[in-house]
RNA sequence: GGGUCGGUGCCCGAGUGGUUAAUGGGGGCGGACUGUAAAUCCGCUGGCUCUGCCUACGUUGGUUCAAAUCCAACCCGGCCCA
């Protein structure tokens, strides 16, 4: 399912080990050290999401073949911003954000735990390095960075089809974009990557990297590209800046009422990317079809008893029973505590984290689309005298937002 | 550096002195409907324990009873020229 970059055609191909990845692996074999698999991430969210998950899974099938995972933090390019498939300049972040979002990373990615339950093998040595590129990066000289610049060209940049698009549009581009894809291949030539995993979108960075790594005398390293998987809304790719995103920390109930609600037009893709099911096996009806994909792939990441568990509770919550089903015992606990008492009913809903603003609850309430214990609220200025009249009852903002109200 | 056009709410985009928290789309959120979604229809889409008060049209000052709308300076962007 992944595409090799370079294709390795031609007549000596098949024996050179720059344009062979077989013929780079024997090599390796022969001399007895791994390859190093390089996979960079730009920690700009805090969430990794199904999407990422492709290559992370991928990444830690070099790993358990016996390879070297460098995963890169990008904690410097972060801060300039992939200008693929983007659109507009990316805001920059602050140093002390992408801090926070890296860490949130690695413990997302199973830092600290077992390898047969995380996603990469954090344990076994020699299988991963984690790296932050601000380690080299920040380092750079202005003459090196000229250097880095001299490598590439305008139209070779130009070329490159975001930036076309916001170029014959008219949108800004700052020249600070242009140096992305180069220190993103100074990546490669600092880790001395053997190979580079990235989504088909990647190519163009990829390929700048074996330019860099060229140039300062390396062997250049293989792209895998692997296909980018679809967001929720069927159209876009899946990212977290068009929110239409699955994360992995998302409990096994959100999870799977998110996928079971996508586009008919991507449910197989997602069984291909994400799941080892075989399609033709499968039903035909594209209801079941949808509903088998989303247990499946909630299994893989919270365990089969939790994914069935949460495909109930989703039934139910449709069917609007969730009050004092089984669901309510996963429903999100909101305190009391630091709600002013008396409350009025718009205030409530804003104080305990179920709307935004106080006005928006207000509206939400106006519109009919708020329940206490399964009752529907009519009076955004109703008022409750005191945390004993609420405690235990569960509030609910639209189908699918619920919080049970606890004292203190 | 010169010329020119422009910067409006999450996004796009109307509005060129006065019922303007600011038309209209998109997106989002709620409601109805359905096999979920989509499509469709309806409501909402600055904040505040709210029948009132506060903050908003790049920034800062100014003119006026009154400014997103007029003036000045500055900041930012597009295009053309250098």
């Amino acid at each position: 399912m992944a595409d090799l970059f370079p294709i390795g055609t031609g007549a000596d191909a098949s024996s050179d080990p720059d344009q062979q990845l077989s013929a780079r692996l024997d090599q390796a074999k022969r001399a007895g050290r791994p390859l190093r698999i390089k996979l960079g991430i730009d920690p700009t969210g805090s969430d990794i999401h199904l999407g990422h998950s492709l290559l992370f899974r991928k990444l830690r099938a070099f790993q358990d073949a016996g390879h070297t995972a460098v995963l890169i933090i990008g904690d410097f390019t972060a801060r300039i911003g992939d200008p693929t498939g983007k659109s507009a300049t990316r805001v920059q972040l602050s140093a002390a954000q992408v801090d926070v979002n890296a860490e949130t990373y690695l413990v997302q990615l199973g830092m600290g735990q077992a390898p047969a339950h995380s996603l990469l093998d954090f344990e076994t040595p020699g299988r991963l390095e984690v790296r932050r590129n601000s380690e080299w990066l920040t380092a750079l000289d202005l003459p090196q960075v000229i250097e880095l610049l001299s490598i590439s060209t305008v139209s070779q940049m130009l070329a490159k089809e975001d930036f076309s698009n916001r170029y014959g549009s008219g949108a800004p581009i700052s020249l600070h974009e242009f140096l992305y894809p180069l220190l993103q291949g100074y990546d490669s030539v600092h880790v001395q990557a053997d190979l580079e995993l990235g989504g088909t979108d990647q190519k163009f960075n990829v390929a700048i990297g074996r330019d860099l790594q060229r140039h300062f005398g390396q062997r250049p390293q293989f792209g895998m590209l692997l296909p980018i998987l679809p967001g929720l809304d069927g159209v876009q790719k899946m990212s977290k800046s068009l929110g239409n995103t699955v994360g992995l920390a998302e409990d096994p109930l959100s999870m799977y009422s998110k996928l079971e609600k996508v586009s008919d037009s991507v449910v197989d893709d997602y069984l291909i990317l994400l799941t080892d099911l075989d399609l033709a096996s499968l039903p035909h009806n594209p209801r079941e079809r949808q509903k088998l994909m989303a247990l499946e792939v909630t299994r893989a990441r919270h365990g089969a008893a939790a994914a069935d568990a949460a495909q109930l509770d989703a039934a139910k919550l449709v069917s609007g029973v969730a009050g004092s089903s089984a669901a309510a015992a996963e429903v999100l606990e909101a305190s009391l505590a630091a709600v002013n008492f008396p409350a009025r009913a718009f205030y409530l809903l804003s104080a305990v984290g179920l709307c935004a603003s106080s006005s928006e609850a207000r509206r939400q309430i106006q519109g009919g689309g708020v329940k206490l214990d399964g009752e529907k609220l009519t009076d955004p200025n109703q008022e409750f005298a005191g945390p004993e009249a609420l405690a235990g009852k569960v509030l609910q903002l639209g189908k699918k937002t619920f919080r049970r109200l606890v004292a203190g």
